[in-house]
DNA sequence: GCTTGACTTGACCGAACAGTCAATTCATTG
DNA sequence: CAATGAATTGACTGTTCGGTCAAGTCAAGC
């Protein structure tokens, strides 16, 4: 059961840094084998194509990296509106991070591959289709819990959330292709907007909050 | 100087749909050749490489139909806010086009391109940003109209353009991923709430800080 | 020390890739 | 008609692609 090697892991690693800093085109076999530091026989062992490795990425991203960030952002002891500020806060670290470590600015990968394979890769797409709805969750049951205590008025959280998603991850990809953090903080602004408007005139210190 | 062959343009248009459909790493040249029914030889006589004909395919996209369907949707003539009223239309329309046309949501192809490329191909990225920067011209010139003429009330027309324009993108590149056009319709609510926010007779300006 | 099965290796396959080129067709014009 | 140059053709190059495979190495359990 334990793992006697790390090669499936580096494989992984290997797949998804390379989808997130050049694109699923550039991560040929031969190339992720080289950047893990693994023969194509090995490849191939543990992974069945190279879409399986593609998909197990996406999963180990999600486990690894997302899911636990969106525990801690959307953590039930924040505020649900402040889950939103720290939202947006650790966006545009991710983006500045990133130009700094890459050179590049790299956006969502899940977003950038779902884009670039949605007509070629049905497998791959629906992997990527339902780690995005798993995300938009977050935001949707924090915008319930805002409803529940009467800080903010919106007739549908499901739709607010697509709406808001769509933005985090719009603004997300103008950075990547502009290579600028700073169109990552442009939905900041927005998202009060979005949020606040759906605040009671009566309480305009939560609007403050956010 | 007349054009006393077609080949080019069939070139340009295989590009741009072959794009659009699939992607930039689908677009191989032996692809967009039998697209085009030109033979390679042909290919390289009027391109000197698959990322010139990309480029040029941009042009040709932009100035055949992005910028008459952009100054018709924008027309002076139209009040500044009729316009994105307009604008909304035309986006959910052709979402639905694609569907019943091409068996599925495109998005927006610069969009597309521009994420898939932005670490690969750096002239091409240019002229991605460049077009984009267009686009979101038409969005801040008719918000600089409508606050002028006090329809709205915001602090940055730049900034918002910015902010509509990624959510435009967003939902679209949402739509494309879930092959649903209705996803495209989420942001005419979000895009309402956007603006409506600084329309001073209906909202008694909550969120000032755009 | 023998078996077992996970892991590794590098050579190999046919197809697809971007790009080259010499030879040829064709429409225009002097 | 002859000349010219744009347009066309298909065979060709070298490389990279995803994927296969036979022949191993190696550590653990009997």
């Amino acid at each position: 059961m334990s793992p006697v090697s790390s090669a499936r892991i580096r494989l992984l690693e290997a797949m998804i840094e390379t989808i997130w800093e050049r694109s699923y085109r550039a991560a040929s076999v031969d190339a992720i084998c080289e950047r893990a530091d693994v023969r194509k026989g090995s490849f191939y062992h543990f992974f069945k194509s190279k879409t399986a490795l593609a998909a197990a990425a996406l999963d180990h991203l999600w486990a690894t990296h997302s899911k636990p960030a969106l525990d801690e952002i959307f953590s039930p002891s924040r505020p649900p509106l402040a889950r939103f500020e720290r939202l947006i806060d650790y966006w545009y670290e991710r983006a500045v991070e990133c130009q700094r470590d890459h050179g590049r600015v790299l956006g969502c990968p899940y977003f950038s591959l779902g884009s670039e394979t949605a007509a070629a890769e049905p497998e791959l797409t629906a992997k990527v289709r339902k780690i995005l709805d798993r995300y938009q969750g977050y935001l949707e049951s924090a915008l319930l819990e805002a409803k529940a205590r009467g800080d903010i008025k919106i007739d549908s959280p499901a739709e607010a959330a697509a709406c808001i998603f769509s933005l985090i991850e719009g603004c997300s990809t103008q950075a990547r292709i502009h290579n600028d953090p700073e169109r990552v903080r442009h939905f900041a602004g927005a998202l009060e907007r979005l949020i606040g408007a759906g605040i009671p005139s009566t309480t305009p210190a939560t609007a403050a909050e956010l």
